[in-house]
DNA sequence: ACACCTCGAGTTCC
DNA sequence: CTCGAGGTGT
């Protein structure tokens, strides 16, 4: 290293001192983060190399020297007889093998292998809880004193908060244990008492914590002890500090096992390893428990087992040779917001989304999140320019947690939905009482209309391989699609004319014979998947439609009562009514989808271009009972004619014809009270209230004509019964088991409630398999599933 | 009227 | 996967 990099690295160095000072005052006096724990850690190691390479820039009052800032005041400052230590980091490197991902880990067992001359030494290995250190003082079997970590150094006296944490024994069980005895071990808030407190305390209007490490700490620092004994704390011991008059065992796994005999909580995923592979077979099985943890961790934790290796290897400065943190990747990281745009989905639904600058999260990088609604930005207060937490929610979906207030820059702007679509421009509208503000341009809007192919062609609806969203926008753009229905009109010739122009658009690419010939294959695949995906079922066909609240399962619902789409075009929403899950809202909006024009013009030109249904029935015998004069008369919704007196009148008239015959005069004999009768004669003396009804009679005769004499339905097997599937099936895909299921007449449910008849749990199932075993339901395993297919579908 | 249960819709990244 | 909201049963 040269001379002329010292003044850069002093600038440097005393600017990573500042931040870092910063950051300890935020994190352990004012108990308000302000970085993330990776910022923190990435900028101290970067000041210990910085330190390392130029030694006459290292200051005995640098941050590398201590664990953390001072104690703040309040509490009385207790010197630990023996200093709580802090332990050196591993981080993930980037690799594609274990041995160079895990590169730190590797050096620091390697290390010792060579130090103590041992191979494959034995290791005590436990999860590095995410709260508080402290270390509690016991003489004589009494808790006396209790202190946090502070500096590791000092401390300060928690004892009489510490006393209300429950999982603190005040008087050791047991005996033999040593006349001083300090044990170090975490507070910690568990995930579940951290939910309730935020759930009572949004309830009450109070300040919730930002997370259960903030919890542990700031509970523990309330100076008025009945507070702390309000919060629910936890405790787990993981090491020992002083001993006097008295001895322990040789290996800490041992000490750990004494320490739990005499009444300490210690981890029950605590455990041993042997050598680097046991080292990472257990940072992956820590891993994959990780959420399934009830606390909060944020890595392992790696110790040699016996304390004579340990006194060999001893410390440099204050981390010991013999144990490293292994930590996880970060789950959480600060960015910035570029931007805050608006997409719109297939619906109009208007969803902010906020550009970031790229970061790694949890191994990938995001540069998107969601922020769900107008109300979810207004609550976090998130403006262009500010430095945002973002997590991956259930490790998947990026999420913005929260702003960091102190790094806003000058001259934001709250942030506010606009008036009008960005694509289409037109009037952007919240309907009353709705979250979600949207376009209110219909097929107007190009956006809606993409994303009404895109869901068009998914794969649950019509299946066709090959229209992605790049293709999409130039078939919309460049005008070759207005509506599904012109997907089955495209030639050879349009899909190679249509590249061409969109090559063009996004940036030339050179015309070659070569290329040409891919594009010609490219197009021909294409046409083959529009032509094959003419062949499809009923419900699938309904599916992509798009009909507003109509879902794969409402559409098979409609499928399976109904028997065809002739049939279903054509029903109002009186009738819709009747079937199981169609209430008021989804028939509307059936009814309403078939009856306007543009529409129907779609769905005829779909059915002209050759779309056939493999699944094509008649309507359900089902039907018989539930169709009748009652469904008619709520339909026409008069005052005063509630659900009695509409089923007296459907049971005495039976059709509408014989009703209209009959006269109020009869009604009221038959039973019905008088001012129900007065309204109802009202209503039907108008020719306009009249007319719809009987069309919606017609339309109930026509259906009950359509129904088959004969009833043939065979009891189907698993009639009646809701299954979950969750985790990986080994055998059979999630969809093949779905359907297997579902031709054996049971219901596959995606969330498990106590309705559920039966769980089939897969390889790594996730939360649906501990609800289950929270309710009690049943859970089967993949052998049993197959069991019974193998049964009941050989039956059939 | 209220609470519970499903379903629909939207979202990210590889 | 999560949230919101429609549907249904108490």
């Amino acid at each position: 290293m040269s001379q002329s990099h010292a003044p850069d690295a002093r600038t440097r160095a005393a600017e990573l001192r500042e931040k870092i000072e910063r950051a300890n005052h935020c994190y352990y006096v004012l108990d308000e983060p302000e970085i993330t724990d990776l910022d923190y850690d990435l900028m101290l190691r970067e000041l210990e190399a910085l330190e390392q390479a130029h030694p006459e820039l290292a200051t005995p009052d640098s941050p590398t020297r201590r664990v953390g800032a001072k104690a703040k005041g309040g509490f009385a400052e207790v010197r630990h007889a023996i200093p709580m230590l802090s332990l050196n980091n591993a981080f993930e490197q980037e690799g594609d093998t274990d041995r160079e991902r895990f590169r730190e880990v590797a050096e620091f067992e390697r290390r010792i292998e060579q130090t103590l001359d041992r191979r494959t030494p034995v290791f005590s290995v436990e999860p590095k809880l995410d709260g508080l250190a402290i270390s509690l003082r016991y003489e004589d079997g009494v808790f006396v004193q209790g202190a946090t970590r502070g500096d590791g150094e000092t401390g300060e006296d928690v004892t009489a908060n510490l006393r209300t944490v429950r999982a603190i024994p005040l008087h050791l069980r047991g005996e033999g244990w040593p006349r001083v005895l300090e044990v170090r071990g975490e507070v910690i808030m568990l995930r579940k008492d951290f939910e309730a407190f935020n759930e009572r305390a949004r309830i009450h209007g109070e300040k919730t914590l930002a997370n259960p490490r903030n919890g542990a700490a700031g509970s523990l620092r309330q100076l008025d002890p009945s507070i702390t004994a309000k919060r629910k704390l936890s405790f787990f011991a993981y090491a020992v500090g002083e001993v006097r008059g008295g001895e322990l065992p040789l290996t800490h796994s041992k000490t750990l096992a004494q320490l739990r005999e005499w009444g300490f909580p210690v981890s029950p995923e605590v455990d041993t390893a042997r050598g680097l592979d046991g080292l990472i077979a257990y940072y992956h099985r820590i891993g994959e428990k990780r959420d399934r943890l009830p606390y909060d961790i944020d890595g392992v934790v790696y110790k040699l087992d016996d304390y004579e290796g340990q006194r060999v290897m001893g410390f440099v400065s204050r981390a010991p040779r013999w144990a490293i943190a292994h930590k996880f990747p970060a789950q959480e990281q600060t960015t910035t917001v570029e931007a805050i745009e608006i997409q719109i989905g297939r619906t109009g639904a208007a969803t902010p989304v906020a550009r970031l600058a790229p970061v790694q999260v949890a191994g990938v990088t995001v540069t998107n999140a969601t922020l769900h609604n107008a109300d979810q930005v207004a609550r976090l207060d998130v403006r262009v320019g500010d430095t945002v937490i973002v997590r991956r929610a259930g490790d998947v979906i990026p999420e913005v947690v929260r702003v960091i207030p102190e790094q806003r820059p000058a001259h934001t702007h709250p942030w506010h939905m606009p008036s009008h679509c960005p694509v289409c421009g037109s009037a952007l509208l919240r309907e009353e009482g709705e979250a979600a503000w949207r376009c209110s341009g219909g097929l107007i809007c190009a956006a809606q209309r993409k994303e009404a192919l895109i869901h068009f062609a998914a794969r649950r609806a019509m299946d066709i391989e090959g229209i992605g969203e790049r293709f999409v926008d130039a078939l919309v753009d460049f005008g070759y699609v207005h509506t599904p229905a012109d997907l089955y009109k495209l030639t050879l010739d349009d899909f190679l004319e249509m590249k061409r122009r969109a090559d063009e658009r996004d940036g030339t690419t050179p015309e070659t014979v070569k290329q040409g010939k891919v594009a010609t294959k490219w197009a021909e695949n294409l046409i083959e998947a529009i032509e094959a995906s003419k062949q499809t079922t009923l419900p699938r066909f309904l599916f992509a439609l798009g009909i507003m609240h109509i879902g794969e399962s409402t559409a098979k619902t409609l499928a399976a009562w109904l028997g065809s789409l002739a049939v279903i075009r054509r029903m109002p929403a009186a009738v819709l009514r009747v079937l199981p899950d169609v209430g008021s809202e989804v028939a509307a909006s059936i009814a309403g989808f078939f009856a306007q024009k543009g529409n129907q013009k779609v769905v005829d030109a779909l059915l002209a271009s050759g779309i056939t249904f493999s699944d094509e029935t008649h309507p359900s015998p089902k039907l018989r009972q539930q169709l009748d004069l009652a469904v008619l008369l709520d339909m026409a919704g008069v005052n005063k004619l509630g659900p009695k007196s509409t089923k007296l009148l459907a049971e005495r008239f039976t059709t509408l014809d014989k009703l209209l015959a009959a006269g109020p005069a009869h009604w009221v004999t038959a039973g019905l009270p008088s001012a129900a009768s007065t309204n109802l004669e009202g209503f039907l003396a108008h020719e306009k209230n009249l007319k719809p009804l009987r069309e919606a009679d017609e339309a109930m005769r026509e259906l009950l004509a359509a129904i088959p004499q004969a009833s043939t339905a065979a009891e189907a097997a698993l009639d009646g019964q809701t299954v979950v599937l969750t985790g990986t099936l080994a055998s059979l895909s999630r969809d093949e088991a779905k359907e297997r299921l579902e031709a054996l007449g049971a219901k596959v449910a995606g969330s498990v409630s106590k309705k559920t008849s039966f769980v089939v749990a897969g390889e790594a199932a996730g939360s649906k398999l501990d609800k289950a075993q929270e309710l009690g339901v049943p859970v089967w395993d993949e052998a049993q599933l197959l069991a019974l297919l193998a049964r009941h579908e050989g039956g059939a």
